[in-house]
DNA sequence: ATTGACGTTTACGTTAACGTCAATATACTG
DNA sequence: CAGTATATTGACGTTAACGTAAACGTCAAT
């Protein structure tokens, strides 16, 4: 794979616009280096810009995936402070997805229910025509 | 439990006010009876909230809540062209849930990492007091 | 009769997350 | 060297999802 991408690259890649991109920089999500007035990113940026691209899909504002996406940084050094705050975000972090999972399996248990009562729906009307429907 | 509710009382169960609750309205994903000017909220108007809540729980914007809720209405009634359409919905719904989750699986592990990777530093700062840090 | 708790509608304000220009610079291409 | 493509910053516009405030109704309790 290649070493640096422009924003474009990337842009196409993950299918979105090189504002949005530009944008995650100015909230400080993204810090990619420059060739004079131009972004360059490393894989490392683009990795960063994946995983932000996951924290949206789950719904997280972006303020919170950039809370996120410092503790893959902060995760071997800084000071021990700085470690246990890390470490306090990351169950907080950790209780919102599986309250999110729980969510997840629940909705899917409503759409199988929803999905089997349409389609017992549609067959009754395929087979049958619908006749109880329209007679007394 | 009780057989209706009024609009604060929703709001203070669920934890969100009760302009949230009228907005939901405004937008179509409630729709309460009155008694006179007052607003009423039977079981299942409590119950379309918590699927509501749940919703934006996984992020997701009120319009595409709405298009859930409303699967929930058309699961056993409608024409068959209306049932289709609520299956092909159902279909896209889970694909996106199923995406979530593995997005949720992802940042687990990755959290994990960080965590391990977080403590590990803590106690070699705690057990070494950082001695190999400031030595040459 | 007034206070206070709860409700209503209407209207304007706010924040997040971009989109949409415009004006300008830089680089390749024929 | 003109033209085209791609980049930049800056400014303003937009949409969703409410918050906030005003102005008013209603009912029970003081």
């Amino acid at each position: 794979m290649q070493e640096t991408f422009t924003i474009s690259e990337l842009g196409n890649e993950f299918g979105i616009t090189t504002r949005a991109i530009r944008f995650y920089e100015d909230k400080q999500l993204l810090a990619p280096s420059r060739q004079g007035n131009r972004r360059i990113y490393t894989r490392s940026d683009r990795t960063r810009l994946k995983l932000l691209l996951r924290g949206k899909r789950l719904g997280w504002p972006l303020e919170e995936i950039r809370a996120v996406l410092n503790m893959y940084d902060q995760g071997h050094e800084g000071e021990i402070q700085q470690l246990e705050y890390t470490c306090r975000k990351v169950r907080e972090s950790r209780e919102q997805l599986e309250q999110q999972r729980r969510d997840i399996e629940a909705a899917l248990q409503d759409l199988d229910s929803i999905e089997s009562r349409c389609l017992a729906r549609i067959d009754l009307l395929n087979t049958d025509a619908g006749k109880a429907e329209n007679q007394p």
